[in-house]
DNA sequence: ATTTATCTTGCAACATTGTTTCATTTGCCA
DNA sequence: TGGCAAATGAAACAATGTTGCAAGATAAAT
């Protein structure tokens, strides 16, 4: 038994995966679970000590398909390891919205979402086109 | 002749190195030329194609140095690389004031600094200290 | 100018992460 | 259930991050 699986969570992670025509194996499930579970942003060193010993690659190639599909999108926090959030419904495969502020903690390392303020999406910047907007706080 | 030498900013360079009790050394001046002339988020691998064959070690030690001393900080751009730009005068060694916008063009991939927009300096997220903000715009 | 203490460099070596190819296995639908 | 497309895992390699240590360079004192 993952420490992560819980019917609730797995039955939405089967939902995503249908509703984006991805099949349904048992790594997808599982990763999809922490994120419904976890709602903030994940690295893949994350999820593999989560998750125990999974395959590498496959995890790997696992969060660039959901990228790629969008169930998830990059999620900048200002640290060198990348890592992925959720996608709201707000995001298309193509168009990621993300304008939502990330706090990332600098004691415990974590990145939460907040909804609540956003980054400005116009600018007085001429030539410059916004597809989309980061915005992050560090601190505490 | 490196193409990135340049009379002005070498001065600027040592300038800089003496302030903040570094040796002076060759990979030094060349790489806060770079800094000083092209006023941008810049990569260990763009310096690394525009210095030539330069010690990678070495180049990479000197951005930490550079970092940890408070000439440069890092600048996310939503990229995986990572990338360094050069410290306001609002900074210090421990503090890196950094609530410009960075602009990040998906196009060319440079990372350009706007001073005008500023992230928000206040939060009302109780419990959240903020120590620096980012804002990163992709855009073309 | 020489010496000396300290800083800096470069090599070697290793860890981590990113990435592709290809054969095999698996999920899904008719 | 059979077949096709999708997904996995092994292997292998590239790129990047990181440290210890000996040798070399710098700055400051003599």
């Amino acid at each position: 038994m993952s420490p992560t699986a819980s019917p609730i969570e797995n039955g939405l992670a089967r939902q995503l995966l249908r509703k984006h025509a991805l099949h349904l194996t048992a790594i997808r499930e599982q990763v999809l679970g922490v994120f419904l579970q976890r709602r903030e942003a994940i690295a893949q060193s994350d999820l593999e000590a989560v998750l125990g010993p999974v395959n590498r690659i496959t995890l790997y190639r696992t969060l660039r398909t959901f990228e790629e599909k969008g169930l998830i999108h990059r999620a900048i926090d200002g640290t060198e390891k990348l890592k992925f959030a959720l996608c709201h419904s707000g995001c298309s495969p193509a168009i990621h919205l993300d304008r939502h502020a990330h706090l990332h903690c600098g004691r415990c390392g974590r990145t939460v979402c907040v909804d609540g303020i956003q980054a400005p999406d116009r600018l007085d910047v001429p030539g410059f086109v916004i597809k989309s907007a980061y915005l992050v706080l560090q601190g505490l």
